[in-house]
DNA sequence: TAGATTGTTAATCGATTAACAATC
DNA sequence: TAGATTGTTAATCGATTAACAATC
């Protein structure tokens, strides 16, 4: 339904919109939007029309209504139980982040591999061991599992997860997931935004050059 | 000059021929490639024309010289220097992940605001006082900046980046970050890859029903 | 040789952008 | 009213896919 490209904004659109509520702005444009996400004002108001919302001429979108569209699409205000699996620096991270809650999402439990690390606490919650997630996290109700463990294992964690029934995934490691059609999965790539960087960095600097020498050529 | 789509995938073909190589593998087909990255064919030699690299017909491109041609665009063999920011979980998980060296990455020097933090050790490294970066990163001859801070520093720590001459900003923090045009910034964007979640799910599930519902059609 | 795979051109597809009538 | 902004249609742009001759 959504085109891919739109729901990846979504949470831009949100995430700017809660801040114009702190600041207690009523009314939104999508001028407004287009400037602050880098966006134009007709890719805006073409993502909006997916939306269950009008706007008003002249005024543009009533703040308020607009960030419930956003919600309602993205369902934060419904709870997402979520798994993690993996209590490393990584998996830390991502458990203490207090922004969890505030998008809809509660980590209702933590598994690791590490008899080092099973039984410790992490943010209110004792990490349980790995040979118990099969028999224990169908109980959960939990819908997302979240892999912050290293790639070797990370496919064999994704098989554990699909087949405790789990219908989202979000893979922190470097690596391709293969899971049946019906189950959603989120890569998080780290490393690979990182090692597009020299890449992107030259083609900035060439770009760059080239605007110099537009502007020595034009005056 | 690279489409960015194309440089996105780079990483990943990269990752799994140094994966074949462990397997000893010594050609690869654009087949596999397409089988492994889930792309297909067209697509896969359509990227890999970008690069330097000739291949066989009948046979495929030979290993050694497409991974060659891959660090090379993605400046593997040269080792960047970079400067982290934020030494929370998330900084240290970057820190002390193994693979940043095998891709050509160094971070040569970590800095923290919180005083708490300020002169402990991580990854052989002492972390700095946020004080002292105007000063001391441009002597560091790093060109690349990660930034693992709250949101709401996230910005200012930009603005001293680009002000001490870095070139590329890694940005784990979940903003827009805005910086001159000569500046290549690669978001690592966590939180919005889980709100992604539930739009995907819903979707996959809207799709798995139709397919059903077609299967049990056409019985 | 026969057949598989490359390299490349053309076709398709889909997303972004432009344009503009409707409207407040 | 005049002017700014929406909503939507059409045009453009670029990426992906298909097709196929060349080739080993």
């Amino acid at each position: 339904m959504l085109p891919y490209p739109v729901i990846q904004r979504l949470p831009h659109y949100l995430s700017h919109v809660m801040e114009l509520k702190d600041d207690g702005v009523a009314w939104v444009s999508s001028g407004m939007l287009a400037h602050a996400l880098g966006l134009t004002t007709s890719t805006v108001r073409q993502d909006l029309s997916h939306l269950d919302l009008t706007g008003v001429s002249r005024r543009g979108y009533r703040r308020s209504q607009l960030e419930q569209a956003l919600r309602a699409e993205l369902e934060v205000d419904r709870t997402h139980r979520a798994v993690l699996v993996g209590a490393g620096y990584l998996g830390t991270a991502l458990a203490l982040h207090g922004d969890l809650k505030r998008y809809g999402f509660e980590i209702c439990a933590v598994f690791d591999n590490d008899p080092e690390v099973v039984g410790t606490a992490l943010g209110g919650l004792t990490v349980r061991s790995m040979k118990t997630f099969t028999r224990t996290a169908p109980r959960l109700k939990a819908s997302i599992a979240i892999l912050a463990v290293p790639r070797a294992a990370a496919q064999a964690v994704a098989d554990q997860a699909v087949a405790a029934g789990f219908r989202g995934i979000l893979n922190l490691a470097y690596c391709v997931l293969r899971v049946p059609d019906q189950v959603a999965v989120s890569d998080v790539r780290m490393l690979e935004k990182l090692q597009e960087l020299p890449c992107l960095m030259r083609l900035r600097a060439v770009s760059a050059t080239r605007r110099n020498r537009g502007a020595t050529a034009a005056a």
